[in-house]
DNA sequence: GCAGAACGAGGAGTACTTGA
DNA sequence: TCAAGTACTCCTCGTTCTGC
């Protein structure tokens, strides 16, 4: 005797199925009378003749299908309104919503404004860039050529350079005829905008030209001492910086110590100018800035200090060729 | 005499490199 | 991967000089 699993629908499946029925618009008796009809429906043909029932029937069934109409398009009302009760929003929030809309396209056509300027920033200085590429190559020509020919006349190779020029098809000028023409090329200013300045190298003032790539990795020193620190080296050079102090005044650590040069006050200015722009950019306020400033010749002290340290652990651990080596790096 | 400045030296902390 | 070594930075303290 097996019994047959009977697939009992789930509660959700069921609940499913009642919001189905339930949107089928069943004939509803609201009077007993209606309900009479129906039945009458059932039991008409014992009790009229054949076409009394026929002109009854019909009229039955036209009543009843208006009467469902009827039900049809009051519960469609019905949920016509409660749909619209759920899912209409106040006209305030309403309101709310489309000022934010149309300030929000407002603000995205002025991205798109700022991004068009911007756009032709960008190929403003691509072309400038192109044409600074150029010229850059026409330097670098200029520069083989010269060397080359100051490489002859130093080796007093000068006739067999004649030569070279004669019979070749080097295109290689006579010194003074090779620079004019080319330094009256480049009179054409430079745009103001571009920071940079001689061709990959930065102009940070007081004519302290740094490489470019040297200056980027400076400014992307996290402390603002290594920025100072790293930047004097870049200006000066280890050697001559372990050769100097900050004010040219003696040490006042060591009795009878001699006075070395100074560093130069331009040039220390033009730290200080750095970090100034370098904290300015930051958020800084002016105390903090000032106060940071005044702190650019202890850190060249403190560096320079560190650098001898250096020298002088090398100097004691290994020979002086060696430590002089070192102290280049 | 005192406060401030400049410099040197020592040491702690941290980041990086190197070798097992 | 991790420990040891190295290099570097930064802070603190001591010493001396200078100006008030």
């Amino acid at each position: 005797m097996s019994r047959r699993k009977q697939t009992k629908p789930s509660p959700l499946e069921d609940h499913d199925m009642d919001l189905e029925i339930s949107r089928i618009p069943a004939p509803y008796m609201e009077s007993e009378e209606e309900e009479r009809l129906l039945q009458d429906d059932c039991e008409y043909h014992s009790e009229t003749s054949e076409r009394e029932k026929k002109s009854t029937v019909e009229s039955q069934k036209i009543s009843l299908l208006e009467l469902m109409k009827k039900q049809i398009t009051v519960k469609r009302q019905r949920d016509f309104l409660d749909s619209d009760e759920e899912s209409v929003v106040s006209y305030k929030l309403y309101q709310e919503l489309q000022d934010s809309y149309v300030m929000l396209k407002k603000r995205l056509r002025e991205k798109d404004v700022i991004i068009a300027e911007k756009d032709t920033a960008i190929r403003k200085l691509s072309e400038k860039c192109r044409r600074m590429s150029v010229e850059l190559d026409k330097i670098r020509q200029l520069n083989i050529c010269l060397q080359e020919q100051l490489f002859l006349k130093d080796d007093g190779m000068q006739t067999q350079h004649t030569m070279y020029t004669e019979n070749t098809e080097c295109s290689y000028e006579p010194y003074e005829d090779v620079l004019d023409p080319k330094v009256t090329e480049f009179e054409e200013p430079l745009p103001e905008d571009l920071v940079e300045k001689d061709f990959g190298r930065v102009d940070l003032g007081h004519g302290v030209l740094l490489d470019n790539q040297k200056w980027k990795a400076i400014q992307r020193m996290d402390s603002h001492s290594k920025f100072c620190k790293s930047l004097a080296v870049a200006i000066w050079g280890l050697e001559t910086l372990k050769e100097r102090s900050v004010t040219g005044s003696k040490s006042n650590a060591i009795k009878g110590s001699v006075a070395k040069p100074p560093l130069s006050p331009e040039k220390v200015g033009v730290i200080r100018e750095c970090l100034k722009d370098r904290l300015q950019q930051r958020g800084y306020q002016k105390e903090e800035v000032d106060g940071q400033l005044r702190l650019v010749r202890r850190f060249l002290s403190e560096k320079i200090c560190d650098i001898k340290r250096k020298v002088s652990i090398n100097l004691e651990g290994t020979s002086p060729s060696t430590s002089s080596q070192v102290s280049q790096t």
